[in-house]
DNA sequence: ACGACTTATCGTATACTTACGATATACAAT
DNA sequence: ATTGTATATCGTAAGTATACGATAAGTCGT
């Protein structure tokens, strides 16, 4: 990552950037977690995951960032949840470009015999 | 990553997997052209991307590898298209879980003024 | 104020990712 | 066979991610 500028449309970064959030699968569990049981503790987390507290902490440190996971520090006893908003629109990026990859896919080449 | 057996459920670690695979711009960039031009070679890649030759044919290889594009290396003219299956399955599985996530999350906590 | 408990941050070690130039490989055309 | 073109792989450098123990910081109950 030598030469970086304003390489590629927005709208993949942003993608992209939304999707290595979810490229673990600790923080995928953390989600569900999350979305399963509202008003849930980092606590809980720990105890779910087979990961220490500092570690589940720095997941949560990503989720937030990547703006999935809104949370409340209310002193040692932080409430995490999942930011439906965001995830709701996630879910439509996601779909949008699967949309468009997909429906723009022709089945097979029209001419060249390769795949 | 110094310890790692088997911690995560398989359908987490799998689409997890895969989120990784779409978590470069580039990477989502070349599904995109993939899926509009059908019979491309790297070569029109190369020409598309902000990107050396060298480092594209890397991002070929982890899309190859996450099962999510097909290349058939003809000699000197490789044809890389995208899986069809592979990515509406990835499409599924993305719907899957968010559609759980969301489902499955309160609008609200019942009990806790935090969220 | 003090201790118990909970979560965040720091420091750090290891591994992975990204990128590129240089080089190898492999076919096509001449 | 030789040259040209196209793609893959190697080597390498720099950045990023993952994980954990140790420590800090904040709150509640006493």
């Amino acid at each position: 990552m030598l030469t970086k500028a304003a390489l590629f449309p927005t709208t993949l970064a942003s993608l992209a950037k939304q999707a290595k959030a979810l490229s673990h699968p600790a923080r995928l569990a953390i989600i569900e977690h999350l979305a399963a049981r509202e008003t849930c503790v980092c606590g809980d987390l720990v105890d779910a995951l087979p990961l220490a507290q500092a570690t589940v902490s720095q997941h949560l440190k990503v989720l937030k960032a990547a703006g999935l996971v809104k949370g409340e520090v209310n002193g040692p006893r932080s409430c995490y949840c999942v930011d439906l908003d965001a995830l709701t629109g996630l879910r439509e990026a996601f779909d949008s470009f699967f949309r468009e990859a997909l429906s723009e896919a022709p089945t097979c080449a029209p001419d060249a015999g390769c795949c």
